[in-house]
DNA sequence: GTCGAAGTAGACTAGTTCGTCTACTATGGG
DNA sequence: CCCATAGTAGACGAACTAGTCTACTTCGAC
């Protein structure tokens, strides 16, 4: 009862959540409030600006996640591999959320003009994740000059066949990505024979 | 042509125009009015639906000239020069309105939770736009199995990329996307021939 | 002419949204 | 024991939301 857990933490959670599923503009003070089951007053002490940063500070978090995921699945798998567990996670997500549910980075990137910061967070996610995912290709043999170009069609085309699928309520533009982008990432890679290394 | 019959048309304008920037919860009767330069009274005489129904509309027409425009760069080139025309176009509108318009089809089926009507639409768009690309690259020698997953790879990430450039306010993934698809499009449809491999 | 279709202008209701406010409650460290 | 800290509960107003309504204008066809 004396919710022990923090309701910042709370907070933010069900930010994420409502970004993914009904986007900046669906993400209200009192869905958030209702989700988290936060008290009102308790948003404000810890988000003085109120929902623009809870919706700020969420799609940071978000963004932090995403590259972390990014990374862990890189350093563990060959880049072909690593993509499948990738997309992998993101069709079970549509599914599971019945389709209603995209990437709340994308969200925020698209709902940004609200909320600039959102904006802003979303974009840096997407450019860090760009240049983490190029230098793992160039570890796995890429060149640079290409591995660059190939880590924006990834995550381009990860993340609009993510939001396509919302549209159509089908994994068939995710399916389409995974099979065309493994054949791409297998014929990119083969030049190195062996696995690479970590950091 | 006085009592021109042309409020219904500008209104579909404006929403297009609306959701491609600020999304379909940022398509507000009251911009909606705004833009238009039309009465209140005269969008429901128009529309009985009100504010749905005007998304839900424009969504369709969004969609039409979505094909129309994939139908006609199709037809007049090849596959290869007639994703460049369409990158290019993407590319010149994200430019032209300084990063803050993405595809009105991808921000209805991103928002349309809220009017079903629209992700529906959105959604049918989608699949025949995949259906028409395949289709049209069938008909340049790629095989019809690949050629399906090849036109859900172009959409997914044109879109994809078109919506990370609004959050990152630049053309870079974009580039990413026409550099690499360029070369693919070549490849699948010049070696028309026995060379392509696995699944 | 007159009549009606399409349009404009704007008041009005009812519901939501966000943020501020007061008042109360549990917990744990000094 | 005391009280600061982080929390709950909920009233409140200003600004916005969509949709309904009345009243007036402007055109073209008959």
């Amino acid at each position: 009862m004396p919710a022990i857990r923090q309701a910042r933490d709370r907070l933010l959670a069900a930010a994420v959540e409502l970004e993914s599923r009904h986007g900046v503009a669906g993400t209200t003070v009192a869905e958030l409030l209702k989700v988290s089951g936060v008290a009102r007053r308790s948003l404000y002490m810890h988000f003085a600006n109120g929902r623009d940063d809870v919706v700020t500070e969420a799609t940071a978090v978000a963004g932090q996640a995403f590259l972390s995921d990014l990374r862990s699945a890189a350093s563990a798998l060959c880049p072909a591999r690593a993509l499948d567990a990738i997309v992998e996670r993101v069709r079970v997500r549509l599914v599971e959320t019945d389709f209603d549910s995209s990437c709340p980075v994308l969200a925020a990137g698209l709902g940004g003009q609200t909320v600039p910061g959102a904006r802003v967070s979303a974009g840096q996610t997407f450019l860090a994740a760009r240049q983490q995912l190029a230098g793992d290709l160039e570890g796995n043999g890429v060149p640079a000059a290409q591995a660059a170009s190939i880590a924006g069609l990834i995550l381009a085309s990860v993340e609009g066949a993510q939001a396509i699928g919302v549209a159509t309520r089908s994994t068939d533009f995710l399916d389409d990505v995974r099979t065309q982008l493994s054949a791409l990432l297998l014929t990119s890679t083969q030049t190195t024979a062996t696995n690479r290394t970590p950091e």
